[in-house]
DNA sequence: AAAATACATATTAAACCGATAGGATTGGTG
DNA sequence: CACCAATCCTATCGGTTTAATATGTATTTT
């Protein structure tokens, strides 16, 4: 499997931050009560480098997180890509990767490169914004069972 | 990572039994030597029970493995579906998943559904066949570098 | 009989996942 | 100032997966 929970739990908390923080910081507690995740884990996740870059915190009382930019900002592959790290398909394509020695004629690497192609075409087409106004429009319920 | 060494070995081997079994079975030791991975481990996976569906095999000397269809039956996706057992985005999406209660009206269901789509039509796109026109038209070198 | 091959099962070291635990630090409020 | 609520920091842990290695057994051709 591609994306794990940090990867979803992140999303859900950002879209969680997204929806309540008009009425100013979002303390963790809230979100991850609504969302019922575990909230010592949403803390590791949040305060990896690249999500928290994300967002603008305070603390103390009526402390919390706010998206540090507006919602239409974010793509659904940002997001994923800084609480994953990578959501490259394959390793041959991460940026630090070791070349093999097959790679300068590898028959697979174009299909890997076109894989890793139209996932971030597809997931960074997709932005906060239009999953909140997805939720407006359509509230409560969605095409699929499962 | 999507997509693992038994995925990539998997598709590497079907490649090359593909291109060498006008001769007649080809030994899972050749292959071995030709890719450059462990014959041991190549076992295995190859006898993952959905893999060795998509071979025959022979044993004793000359015996080895051939396909058992012609190759342009051999999408990349299938073969990465029997080697990875799933290659699903998320456990979301999985045959087997537990329903998580709020999956009714989950804003995200409908983009890992979308994301499944795209991967799957990409990947199921592409033939066995496919990879050996590309290697004839082209012998030795893609356009990448890394 | 010997050799080559597929087939089977167990073990292992390392990494990763999804948490849990116990605090330290910071800032607002009474 | 004392308290409390919140973020921030670091360690640990059980379970699973990955990518092998090891040790065979069974089968077939020569």
């Amino acid at each position: 499997m591609m994306i794990s929970t940090r990867g979803r739990y992140t999303l859900r908390i950002l879209l969680d931050i997204a929806e309540y923080q008009k009425e100013g910081y979002v303390p963790l507690k809230d979100s991850a009560e609504r969302q019922e995740i575990s909230k010592k884990y949403l803390e590791q996740i949040i305060n990896l480098p690249d999500v928290s870059k994300m967002l603008d915190s305070s603390r103390g009382l009526h402390g919390g997180y706010r998206l540090s930019r507006p919602p239409e900002e974010y793509t659904v592959g940002d997001i994923l890509r800084a609480a994953e790290g990578s959501i490259r398909p394959v390793s041959c394509l991460e940026e630090d990767h070791i070349p093999c020695g097959r790679s300068a004629d590898c028959p697979f690497l174009p299909i890997w490169k076109g894989l890793d192609d139209v996932i971030c075409n597809y997931l960074d087409s997709i932005t906060l914004q239009d999953i909140l106004d997805r939720k407006s429009e359509c509230p409560g319920g969605n095409d699929y069972v499962i």
